[in-house]
DNA sequence: TGTGTTGTCGCAACCGAGTTGCGTTAATTT
DNA sequence: AAATTAACGCAACTCGGTTGCGACAACACA
């Protein structure tokens, strides 16, 4: 399965991500396409972006999901031990480069990891 | 504000969160009263404890708010940099009781953390 | 023990993120 | 250019969680 046909709404998508550092939720990446884009299309579009590995996705507190074109994701195998951030004030999300060593609870076999981390950023902070 | 009065429904939630230890959603707990009290009262009681002190929540992969009255937190000051861990089979949540060290992303101040592990549980693996 | 205050409850309607079924459009194959 | 079918738009839906409001009951005080 997957992505199999280059459209022009993938491509716009493609490159709000690329265009932000940050992490985007579906409802921000509709804002920033200013609706010429449908809801549900967009939804599909991340599931199967996600399913291929282009993107991965994480919950933030408020129980919104965020998508992010990682680094180290990318490019061969799946780092998904890295934390991600997000500032309470400006509620923008940024992924935490730096690795996190996890326990392992009993004789559990661990498949995924999540941290997540929240606070005030830099800018938010001045 | 808070929890201030005593009431029979209070002390029912109370003792299915002794009872279990598990971290429990919403839901759970409805199904455990068997539907004696009414949804948003529940919510609006997990909301109150929250403030309290005496549960603390968080989130996991499928988007559901999960709830548990832990031994670090309830005595004393707040320990909310533990792990929490559910099993994908059964659904279970568990505390994880070993503290993670966890990295501040630039010059951030990180106000609380979680960490979600997914994975099989000790039983469903056998 | 009776009465007033007000926190808590049940109900029903609501909210919003995300999903789904289906008929249409357009990217790719031939 | 025609056929195929993935991707799209629309509208209706799901479901966890919230809210407004009138009724009820826990607590304080007499």
């Amino acid at each position: 399965m997957g992505v199999v046909r280059k459209t022009k709404h993938l491509e716009q998508v493609l490159h709000v991500f690329r265009q932000s550092s940050d992490a985007l939720s579906a409802g921000m990446l509709l804002d920033a396409l200013a609706n010429e884009i449908n809801k549900s299309t967009v939804y599909r579009m991340l599931q199967k972006l996600e399913d291929d590995g282009v993107i991965h996705s994480f919950l933030t507190m408020d129980q919104i999901r965020f998508y992010a074109l990682c680094k180290g994701c990318s490019s061969g195998r799946h780092v998904d031990t890295h934390a991600h951030f997000q500032c309470t004030s400006c509620k923008r999300v940024s992924c935490v480069s730096e690795e996190i060593v996890l326990p392992t609870p009993g004789r559990a076999r661990i498949t995924s990891a999540q941290v997540l981390l929240t606070g005030q950023c830099e800018s938010c902070l001045s």
